[in-house]
DNA sequence: CATTAATTGGAGAGCAGTCTCCATTACCCG
DNA sequence: CGGGTAATGGAGACTGCTCTCCAATTAATG
């Protein structure tokens, strides 16, 4: 029906995820991201309405692709402590295949402009954060953890203290050594007891 | 000798340290801070070369103070488990003391443009580093963690969990809760073994 | 009181980035 | 083969920030 497009929404949002890696969120500019697929700078803006939208949407499709297998890896197993164990190790592993993914992890919305963001833009983001939330108080329900204090130490187990091995050797620049799985599983382990 | 200064340096760190912790790196402009404190911006310029300078300063002044407080607390105990605990209190209660400047340290150099850091600048975050990782390194040791992985295990329990459980409250916009410490304590301590 | 030196105060040049606008291009369909 | 449609390609207005420059101000000093 009409002309084929050259850059579609993907490709830029995977040009934009390598300059915020790269250079964190102010590095995302409409112009930086056109001259990295090659595009005028209106070819973006044929995309996104501006820039709040186009650092919205890197946000998103990155956090929702990792909780997205976050929450299946925790579903998958019923017991518990098997549950907590496979879950601290899958966040290492997909921050392993998804390094620059996995280093926008560590900004927050906020610095993705969040509020900028539409209302449709904050809404998924506040509801992907409460299904992870929901999964999460589940599971430490079946652990025996009842109050904020034993609620809050699951979530550092499983989701923080993952990520935070991740993170470490992301700062320092080495390269994630082949241990980082079972170092992050045993952590877990130890700390959910 | 001369006119008294209305401007002095750790005034217009302070207003920095605040706009960052509002806003990460990127809200700290010369002219922001300039307003912060009521300034013209030429009064900014007088005191910093230039914006990399400024930021070098915000980072460094407030990475170093965590870090001198940091080890003050590792060096004044002896045994090994106890410096330990004492070191994963300390960490959530320097946060507790000075929120703004703990949200600083979520951000890291590069966010502060360290790539524009003068040569003086840079050294001297890699020498406060050099030091932090030195005595944590004696600590390990006197733990028994002789190879990288444990080596990794200790800064993870002494270091980067209790700061993570800031981060948390901090993200989330919910307040430090009053067992904080206590739950940093204990994590490290199961950490550590 | 005049000199001197440090500092303020602010105007404005220069630049980078956002966003608008619209002519042009290329494909699909009847 | 020509009309309709979606996309490109790029020029340029506008905004906000960095940084320069220098005159005006203020206090200590001899």
């Amino acid at each position: 029906m009409a002309r084929p497009s050259r850059f579609d929404v993907d490709q830029l949002l995977d040009a934009a995820v390598r300059l915020a890696a790269a250079g964190g969120p102010p590095a995302v500019t409409m112009s930086a991201v056109a001259q990295a697929v090659g595009a005028p700078s209106g070819s973006v803006y044929h995309r996104f309405p501006g820039r709040p939208a186009l650092l919205a949407e890197v946000w998103l499709r990155t956090v929702e692709s990792f909780q997205a297998g976050y929450m299946a890896v925790l579903d998958a197993e019923s017991d518990p402590r098997r549950a907590a164990r496979a879950a601290a190790r899958h966040v290492v592993a997909w921050s392993r295949r998804h390094p620059a993914e996995a280093t926008l992890l560590f900004y927050g919305a906020a610095d993705f402009g969040r509020a900028d963001w539409s209302e449709e833009h904050t809404r998924r983001a506040d509801e992907g954060n409460e299904r992870v939330f929901a999964s999460l108080g589940a599971l430490a329900d079946a652990l025996g953890a009842t109050d904020a204090r034993g609620r809050e130490r699951i979530a550092l187990a499983l989701v923080d203290l993952p990520l935070t091995v991740i993170r470490r050797h992301l700062r320092a620049g080495t390269e994630l050594p082949p241990y980082a799985e079972d170092l992050a599983e045993e952590c877990a382990a130890a700390l959910v007891g």
